[in-house]
Order: C-alpha cells, then sequence, then structure tokens
DNA sequence: CGCGAGCTTGATGCCGATCAATGCATGTGG
DNA sequence: CCACATGCATTGATCGGCATCAAGCTCGCG
C-alpha cells in the first residue's frame, strides 16, 4: 500500500532538499500563483520524490491508483494497448507536467507511462490532493485547470489525427513542442527529440517510414535542419501555414 | 452576468418541478451514490433548467466559461472548428453526460455544443460546483472522476483515429453508442442515430461517402440492417472482432 | 571492429478521398 | 395534388497519399 510503484527508486533523504517552494517549476507546476504559506503546505503532501530509469515505466495499465506525478526532470511518453499488440502514443510530457489522471476514473490506470531518459518525478497522493484542494480553493482551481486543459489538449489531437496530412501533423507536433519547450527557457529554434522516428509516428497516426520522409522533405524545403534527433527551425513561419492554411 | 447563454430558454418555475432527487438520471449523472441529503443540497445548486433547440449551440468557442451542463433530454455534439473552416466532432453526448468541461482551463469554451433535437439541459454553475465540491467529498470524487473518464475517453478516440481502418471506426462508434444507450435502459440491438453520415464520418476522420459505404458493407456482409438513421445490430460478435482483432 | 538499433530511401499497392451522378424523403408554394 | 426545391444518403469511377515491403545507411557501443 505504498504510493511508490516498483520502478520509482525514491531519492535519499540526505540529497539536496528538493521543495515545491524552492522548484524552478512551480510557475509551470500545479502550485501556479500560490502563495507561501500554501507552497509550505504542498510541500507536506508531496512528500516523495523519486528517479525513473530511462525506458522503466512509472506506472503501467492495471496498476492501482494512488498518485499522480509531476515530472520534475526528463522526459515520458504514455501510451495505451490494444490486445493484438498494436499501441498509441497519447503523450510525451515534460518538466512541469502531470501523468496519471486517466486513474482517478476507475481507479486503476488505463495507460503506461514510461520514461524516454532518466527522469525524476515528483509523487503526489491522490488522497492528500483530493484533501488539500479542499481545504486551499486555488490549489483546487489549478487542478481542475490541468484537466479541463487535457481535455482541450486532446480536442487538438482528434483535429490533427481526424483531419490532417502527414506534413501537417509533423508541424503541427514540433510546434507544440517548441513552444513548451520556450516556456521552460529553451530555444524556440532548436531542439533534441527524446523520441524515435516510430514513436513519433504513433502519437501522430503514422509509420515511421513517413514521420522520416516528412523530416526528408522538410529538410528539402528549407524549412528545417534535420541531423538525427537534432533539429534546427529555419522557416518557423512554414510550419504555421501549414499548421494553419491547411491543405 | 447570468449562467444562462443565449440558446438557453429557462424552464419555467410552473412546469413540472425537476430535481436531482427525483431524476432518473441521478445514477448516470454528477450525483452517482449520493445520499439523501448530498441531493438536496445539490438541488439548491442546480437551480436553472433550460431547452435548446435542435440545430442551436448551448455554448460556443470563446464564450465565456461559468457553468457546466448536464444533459437531462436530447442529443448534443460537440466541435473544434480551424479558421479554414474545417471541423472535427470531439464527441456526442446524450442524457446524463456533461457538457462544457473545456471551458474550466481558461475561463473560455474552446468548441462549440450543438443541440442535435430538441433537448434539456441542468445547468451547474462551476462556482457553486466548486464551492459544494469542498464541502462533499464525494461529490468532489465524482465530478474528478468525470473529467478523468472523459481523458480515458480520448485515449481511446486517439487509437480509433490512430490506428483504425473506416469499418473498425465505424464498428468501434456503433459499439460505443449502443452500450452508452443500453446503461440508459434502451435495446443493444437497435438505435436511431441522432446525427447526419457527415458528423459521423467527422468524428470518425472519414469523409460522409466512407461511412455510407462502410454501413452498406455491414448490411451486404448480414452485420446491420441499415434503413437511414435507423440500424439493427444483427451480429454483435462481428462488429466486436472487427474493433479487437483488428487487421 | 562488428553488431544492432534506429533512420533513410526507393518501389509498389491499397484504402479512402475526391468528383460526380442518382436516389430518396420531406417540405413548400402554385 | 402535383411540381419543384432541398437536404441527406447511396453508389460508381478515378486518383493520390500513405502503408507496406525491402534494401542500405549511420552512429553508438560492447
Amino acid at each position: 500500500m505504498t504510493a511508490t510503484p516498483r520502478n520509482v527508486k525514491p531519492i535519499k533523504a540526505d540529497s539536496l532538499k528538493i521543495t515545491c517552494s524552492n522548484c524552478n517549476l512551480r510557475e509551470l507546476c500545479l502550485p501556479v500563483g500560490f502563495s507561501n504559506q500554501e507552497l509550505q503546505r504542498l510541500d507536506t503532501m508531496v512528500a516523495t520524490r523519486g528517479s525513473v530509469r530511462r525506458g522503466d515505466t512509472l506506472f503501467r495499465s492495471g496498476d492501482p491508483f494512488e498518485a499522480v506525478y509531476a515530472v520534475r526532470t526528463g522526459f515520458f511518453k504514455t501510451r495505451v494497448s490494444t490486445d493484438d499488440g498494436r499501441d498509441q502514443v497519447t503523450g510525451f510530457q515534460m518538466a512541469g507536467e502531470l501523468l496519471g489522471l486517466d486513474g482517478i476514473s476507475t481507479d486503476r490506470h488505463s495507460c503506461d507511462a514510461v520514461a524516454l531518459e532518466d527522469s525524476q518525478v515528483c509523487v503526489i497522493p491522490y488522497a492528500q490532493l483530493e484533501q488539500l484542494s479542499r481545504e486551499f480553493p486555488d490549489l483546487q482551481r489549478q487542478f481542475h485547470k490541468i484537466m479541463s486543459r487535457e481535455i482541450v489538449r486532446y480536442h487538438g489531437v482528434m483535429l490533427l489525427l481526424g483531419s490532417m496530412r502527414a506534413e501537417e501533423r509533423l508541424a503541427a507536433f514540433l510546434l507544440n513542442l517548441t513552444q513548451r519547450l520556450q516556456a521552460r527557457g529553451f530555444s524556440q529554434s532548436s531542439l533534441v527529440l527524446r523520441m524515435t522516428r516510430e514513436e513519433i509516428g504513433t502519437y501522430l497516426g503514422l509509420k515511421l517510414e513517413t514521420v522520416s520522409r516528412c523530416f526528408s522533405k522538410f529538410q528539402e524545403d528549407g524549412v528545417l535542419l534535420v541531423k538525427q534527433r537534432q533539429i534546427h527551425i529555419l522557416d518557423h513561419e512554414a510550419l504555421q501555414k501549414l499548421v494553419n492554411e491547411n491543405c
């Protein structure tokens, strides 16, 4: 009955003390706009931080749901699988983003969360999150906003999967990534992909060959500079156009 | 600053008194498993019921978010649109289901909700929902479950859009519809579609002609009996197989 | 240095989009 | 009551984008 799944190694107490109060992600994560007092209460709730090795799962479909997780460092993917082996990547999560919200509905997780690089997460026991969000309207509000944002995100993904062509999907994907990276202080014109072509494809509803071809096409057209997973965006406008003026 | 958008006509107070306590949907809707006391408090919150005419919108993308809505009777679709005119249906909602959760994230709605037939909704002011769910853990829990369920639903839709072929998509769609209708006391082997072929297509990422052809194919194969929007399911198994043993 | 995972690129084929015509049900006005 | 319009659905013919199959390439690593 611990809130720490098998693959999450607790970070030793003697390591540098990490708290929500001193976390540089606090303006992106759960405690957006919190007072000092609220931050301190949150620190009592997020008792555990843990690390997950690249390739390991934070949780799996079917696991009992006990906590949601905030990514502190690293990068994750979430995926759902069918019995017959196919799977669909449902999202990529980076620092400050929440994982595990799917578990609330049935008290069991319904997707897998896999670390794409060595990562650290903050473990937020759901029972305590419920309790504390009854006391702090700000926390309640922010938590609801995060769930709602996830719903809105899926609307965008549906539009992408339902009506965009391969190049448009990849363009939208890249713009979304850079936008989120930019909010975390990274360049908006260059990025390193943490996932394979196949994982991108499985997210975008395309085969890996198609993803690869699109990258090549973008390079030919002078829109991107692609060197394996190193991507430089040369023509931001062009990507934007592809997404907007569809067709 | 009213919680009642333009297209929602309040139902007269002198009409038959509708309350959560006496609503036959209470075991499907927000107050699942509530005590009588909780039901009565909920009744004070859901002050307004309203009706929406077929074709009218309950809310539109950009509208300020003030309330979520529970469908009492009727049928809705939600959709997101792009500047260039394409749109994507993101869901179909029937009695007992909640609309408007997308609005929490930015305090504005990010999709349109359109009535596919004359409908009635319960207006649940969000501020009061927040307040009351601080007082009633059961309500808080149920509300979170509903949002989480929506997230899980989108995982399924992504799988559908990302990896299924036309017939599989339609099969999954029909099974989902009948399942929900069954939970509401309707037959699981026959249904009347409330939406056009085009609306189905826009939900499933297909063109209306493809949807039509799939219906015809299912009829040829003896799986369905199709007469306009009247659908009889002759071979439930066959549909199930298409969805599971993909390929 | 050689292996293997991941990526690129080419050739071919199929599924579903597109274009187009017709059918069918409902509604409206002469 | 019929003529016509309108919205929705069906069906056919053709086309194109992406999947599939296959071969070779690149880079990191034991």
